[in-house]
DNA sequence: CAAATGTTTTTTCCCGATAAAAGACATTAT
DNA sequence: ATAATGTCTTTTATCGGGAAAAAACATTTG
């Protein structure tokens, strides 16, 4: 079958979302932009709407007939990339127990365990490579080195390395550079989400990467800004299978980030490195308390 | 044709290499660990010797019969990898001119142009896209960075970090680890080519990679050593264009090695310091000098 | 009976083909 | 004449297939 149409789907079910606010949709360029998709696909949309009667298409009038029901949606399942489908079994085969150090990984095998072809697991496993947990034999299998301790140390050194550099750099700059005011916007959030953190305590993760994401902008260093990529990736899925403390975990770093959005205001560098710091200890510390230490073979 | 037989055809021929020392050759399993292929590719291999009368070939008994002559070898371009043959051809356009920031990159083009397979050459620029060169617009093209004097700064920025910590990691390493024994050895090699530096100049290429991987090896963390697989790259390539005083860059960058070395023996961490920032130093300059600032054109 | 050889099975690597999606060109409407 | 729509072409994403290489299993040999 060759290619999933997921970039339609998950298009046509944004689509559906913009219906609700307009009485007629704008042009199919404008569309495109909006839902981050070619014309053609556009097209195809608009196609759909027509048929299932939620608009009258006629050239340039799109006119809305009726506020779309639950089931005009796709199904989620749909929407999804097979990147992010292939990502999503490996990690959960990963995490979930009985992925030890050493082990083999068979691309065969996870293809078919997911159902899809070779090359698409092939192009995962090279991409995620990157990430530091698995490493190729030429010509012969990828070897998974573990979501161990050592891991965790290895990331979180380099994590702080960037990240200090990073927020020094955010202090030093400008006044009137615009990184300020995603900053106050950022902290408004911040203090919104510390103020409900009782029932919004999951929406941290999200605020979180922005956050780091912003500072570590800074840098203007791509290899920095692109290493948050293994960092938040790492955190996604850790913390999907780790929900322990979750609430009190998250309304400490809350208080932490305030803190230090707080030193990079003052801009007083000894400030921020101090708060940067205890931060990122902290951080690095639930990262390590929530990995069960199980032997640290070292295969070789 | 699906897939070529590089492999064994490279084993082959350091296969011959092994004839020329022994009468008669060793167990297949033994072989492959010696050409670091399987044992089917071994079999191969001696199927092939055996046809050409270079050996006798009777189960256990593999008696050598004649030396192999020059054209026993195959031919040194086929026994390259695809992988590495679609790499010189990328990095040839990149570093050969033409090669404008913001430019797309077409898989299908490039896969005609070098004769490939589109596969190949998207399993290329996946991996060859942690080298910060090149970035993807998903479902779409892919765009060249450029190498330019934003990339090369840095670049070596994150190389300076990592090796500075590294080489502190290096000093403070116990007297018994087995690692000053490569030092020594590597500091005899410097030697040697110091005072041979008039005609081996162009050795130091690969003698430089040896001691800066070792020093990175130090830090006990993947992402330093494997970051310097990036700068690997870039230096192997950039300079196979740029031959300008190579002489004098290699002998000067030779002596502040041993100079490095020697403040590694030491163990005062505040001339290793000293030694390694220097050296670094020179090495950015070196590289900063030989990039023609062209427009540092931001294309977003 | 351990290690080598002989044989068979499985996996990796790579290509060509095809539908989805993007992009380019031609035409029409404001 | 600019911007949209309509149509056609190119490129990307993904699969299945097949040869090379690895790995597993069976048999023989010292």
């Amino acid at each position: 079958m060759s290619k999933s149409n997921n970039v339609y789907k998950d298009a046509y079910n944004r689509g559906l979302r913009l219906l609700g606010e307009t009485q007629s949709l704008p042009s199919e360029p404008e569309l495109g932009t909006l839902l981050g998709v070619s014309r053609t696909t556009v097209r195809t949309i608009l196609a759909r709407m027509e048929e299932t009667g939620l608009i009258a298409w006629n050239k340039r009038s799109k006119t809305v007939l009726r506020a779309p029901k639950p089931d005009d949606f796709f199904p989620e399942e749909e929407t999804d990339t097979l990147a992010q489908i292939i990502e999503r079994s490996f990690m959960r085969r990963l995490l979930a127990g009985g992925a030890e150090a050493g082990m083999q990984i068979n691309e065969l095998e996870l293809a078919r365990e997911i159902g899809v072809g070779t090359t698409s697991v092939r192009e995962f496993l090279i991409r995620f490579s990157r990430f530091g947990l698995i490493e190729k034999r030429r010509n012969s299998h990828w070897v998974l080195k573990g979501f161990t301790r050592a891991f965790a140390l290895e990331l979180t050194e380099i994590r702080e390395m960037f990240e200090i550099r990073s927020a020094a750099a955010f202090a030093a700059l400008p006044q009137d550079s615009p990184v300020w005011a995603d900053l106050d916007r950022l902290e408004d959030e911040h203090r919104l989400l510390a103020s409900e953190i009782t029932t919004r305590f999951n929406e941290f993760s999200e605020l979180d990467e922005r956050f780091h994401r912003l500072i570590h902008r800074a840098s203007h260093n791509r290899f920095i800004v692109d290493f948050y990529d293994v960092i938040a990736m790492i955190f996604h899925y850790h913390y999907q299978w780790n929900k322990a403390q979750e609430r009190e975990r998250n309304e400490v770093a809350v208080a932490e980030h305030l803190a230090y959005i707080a030193a990079l205001k003052s801009r007083d560098l000894g400030k921020v490195d101090a708060a940067c710091r205890k931060h990122l200890k902290s951080a690095r510390n639930t990262l390590l308390t929530s990995i069960p230490e199980t032997g640290n073979r070292i295969i070789s």
